[in-house]
DNA sequence: TATTGTTATACTCTATAACTATA
DNA sequence: TATAGTTATAGAGTATAACAATA
């Protein structure tokens, strides 16, 4: 006999509150809050965008943002500058803004890889995979 | 070359998001909020278990709950009523609560069927086993 | 004294809608 | 008029601690 199928939410949920504490940890551990490090992050890989493409690349919203982004140029982690379309700032990770994204992200790899050390390695990329799909749409 | 690792928690946001959609759409439609349904759900899997064990078993809290269950048990959908230790209160899913819970239940199911079909069903076993598996500790 | 459920309170998060300056 | 960023506000969600009844 099959067991009953379980909501995939209910699934998902502990694991992801596994991993966000692992994320709110880290970032704090640098000052950061994790908001903060995910918004270093996207800027960091696409360099150029503005604050509203990246509150749509985290699922952020741009009005929560703007706080973070307040605290990140105090911090000289990143900058606001106007664009051609001088409506919108571009925003820019200075070097510093990097370095710390970098370290912010090394501990969360290496408290993931001690999460996944439970999985076998086929099971570690499926799950990646799988839910990289997911997001596409 | 190889891709920049993403953190596990970016990738699986998104899906939960979409996940938390339909679980919150489909317990509307049955007059419910997603964590009465989950109550319910969890009340009918393991009869007997007294609220702050559910509260654990959900990573809901006990404080927040009291008012779902007030509202389950308006609704006839659910009962508290006290066990061998007097202090707790056994929670039992009425007929009418098993019930409604399963209507939830197909919904959810259905919606989630859609979701995945963007998978190959092999790493859709793949997502589910993975995730259970961490989920575990 | 510790625990279960309850209540009260404060704090954070989130969503919505204006407002400004540009377009 | 429409859009990007900002600000203000209200509502929902969450965490904490205190309380009554029971162990």
């Amino acid at each position: 006999m099959s067991e009953p199928r379980r909501d995939l939410l209910a699934v998902l949920l502990p694991v992801t509150r596994q991993l966000r504490r692992i994320e709110d940890d880290a970032a704090a551990a640098h000052g950061l809050t994790m908001w903060q490090y995910a918004i270093l992050s996207a800027t960091a890989a696409r360099p150029g965008l503005n604050q509203g493409q990246v509150a749509g690349l985290l699922g952020y919203s741009k009005n929560r943002m703007i706080g973070d982004l307040d605290e990140l140029e105090r911090l000289r982690l990143l900058r606001r500058s106007p664009g051609p379309d001088r409506r919108a700032n571009v925003l820019t990770a200075t070097a510093a803004g990097i370095r710390r994204m970098q370290q912010v992200q090394a501990d969360i790899h290496r408290d993931e890889d001690r999460l996944l050390a439970a999985l076998p390695p086929g099971q570690r990329n499926a799950l990646a995979a799988a839910a990289d799909r997911l997001a596409g749409r």
